[in-house]
This record gives structure tokens, C-alpha cells and sequence, in this order.
DNA sequence: CCGTAAATACGAAAACCTTCGTATATTCTA
DNA sequence: TAGAATATACGAAGGTTTTCGTATTTACGG
């Protein structure tokens, strides 16, 4: 088995990340169940979606369990976790390690409604609060 | 010339944002003042940095006018933009659209110091001022 | 028990990215 | 002016990702 890992998390590409959230949403699943759950956003073929899952089971990111004459798919990583990699390699790589810099774009580049900037500022003001 | 062009910018590669991030920081550059400066994070050949110009050249990464024997390459995009098109793209992708979801995951992933903090707060209550 | 449907395994093609090697053109310089 | 540097152009090898096609196995219905 290839390993890329860096730190500790192995970095999905961007249809691993298709799947992945896919099982997040829905908790574990079959290879039908997802390629009916992936239909609005992908239009991949049941087998596609299978070699998926398999690569993904080499690598870690999911595990899987027989379900009657299929098997169950679940994520074997938390979202949290990998979207805490997917920024720490964006401020390194785009940002020059600046997580500031980072949050600055975020709230430049968007689309933040006034109810989370309320509810960014009042994190904001917890962290300040927790560190004083 | 190949176009993965999506809302306006071509989303810059790994080497490509090496690339420009030198381009980024020092100004326009021949082929070898970017092997020099890139010596200390990568131990690339200059055939191959070469490369990465024509390539971005095409890609219209980058521009290039005659200098001399040799070229003059220069970014031909700014830093914000590609900042504001790598944190929408992974807004999207790894945050299920919500901007404030990173910023969170930014915050609490993070090394942010007491008066990034402060700047940052201090950012949030301009904007929500300005949009009062 | 047999054939049909559904699931899995395997392998491979095409695209993209990284990285050079080599070949060619251009320019000093001794 | 001939040879040595220096630049550029071209092409290709090797790795990863995406995407299926096909072949094989498994299970159920008649």
C-alpha cells in the first residue's frame, strides 16, 4: 500500500472528497446506495464509484464491512480532521503559514452572512477570552 | 492550449504556485534568477523551471517579454486572486459551502497569536459596521 | 438445479503533473 | 572567427488520478 501520509491523515483527492462526503452525510453505505445518493452532483458509473471505495479501503479512508451479498461503506476519517489538513496545507501553500492572512480572504472573498459574522466574532472574542 | 478554466482564473498547480509565489515576492525574474531563488525549498533543474514557465506561459500564468539573451517572466496574476479562488474552491469542496466553517476550522486548527486575533476581530467588526 | 441479476475484482486507457535530457540557437570572448 | 557558455524549444518517461469495461463470483427465483 502506497503511503502519503504527511502528518497523520492521508489527503483525499477530489473524488475521494465527493465520497467522503457523501458518507459523512449519510453514515455508512453501499456502493448503490452511494451511487444513487452521488447522482445530483456526479454522474459516475456503479463501477467507478466501486473502484473508488477500493482505492479508498487500500488507503484508509474508508472501511467496510459485508451487509448481506454487498458491503457497507463508512468514512474511516472525520470530517473534522480532514478539514483541519485541507486548511493547514492551504495557509502553508497559498498563504505563505499565515492562518490570518487565510481568514482575512475567507471573510474578503465572501459570501458571510451577518448572522456568521455574529457568530464568527463571538468565537473570535472566546478564543481572546479563553487565552487571556 | 488546454482551458480548466473555471469562474475566471486557472487554478495554479504545486510547482506553479512555487513559481509564483518567488514571482510573487521578488518581481519579474529570468529563468535562472528563479532557480536561484528558489534554491532553498527547491532543488530544481533549470530545464525544469524553464518548463514550468512555458507551461504557465501558455496557461497564461505568467507573462514574458525578451530581456537581453534570455526573458523577463512576471506573474500575470495577482496573489489575492489566486488566495480568493483556492479558499472558494475549498470552501466548496471541503466545507460544504460555508465560509464560516472554515474561518472556524481556521481559528481552531491554529496558530493564530493574540494580536492576529485582535486584527482579525477587529476586521469582523468592520465589516459587520459596514454593513449595517 | 439453472440462469439471471447484482456485486466484486482486475486491469487498463486517458489525462494531468513533475521532472529532465537532448538538441538547437544565440552570444561573448580569446 | 571558432569554441565555450547560456538560453530556449521539444519531447518523453514515470507517477497519480479518473473513469470504465470485462470477467468472475454470489445469491435468489422458478
Amino acid at each position: 500500500m502506497r503511503d502519503r501520509r504527511h502528518g497523520n491523515v492521508t489527503k483525499p483527492t477530489e473524488a475521494e472528497l465527493h465520497i467522503l462526503r457523501c458518507l459523512w452525510n449519510s453514515g455508512p453505505c453501499t456502493v448503490r446506495a452511494l451511487c444513487d445518493a452521488l447522482q445530483s452532483e456526479q454522474k459516475w458509473g456503479y463501477t467507478t464509484v466501486l473502484k473508488f471505495l477500493q482505492i479508498m479501503s487500500e488507503k484508509g479512508l474508508v472501511t467496510r464491512q459485508p451487509h448481506g451479498r454487498a458491503h457497507l461503506y463508512a468514512a474511516a476519517i472525520d470530517e473534522d480532521s480532514v478539514q483541519t489538513e485541507f486548511v493547514g496545507d492551504l495557509v502553508k501553500r497559498v498563504f505563505q503559514g499565515s492562518t490570518q492572512k487565510l481568514v482575512l480572504g475567507a471573510l474578503a472573498s465572501g459570501d458571510v452572512t451577518p448572522q456568521e459574522l455574529a457568530e464568527i466574532r463571538a468565537i473570535v472574542e472566546n478564543l481572546e477570552r479563553e487565552r487571556a
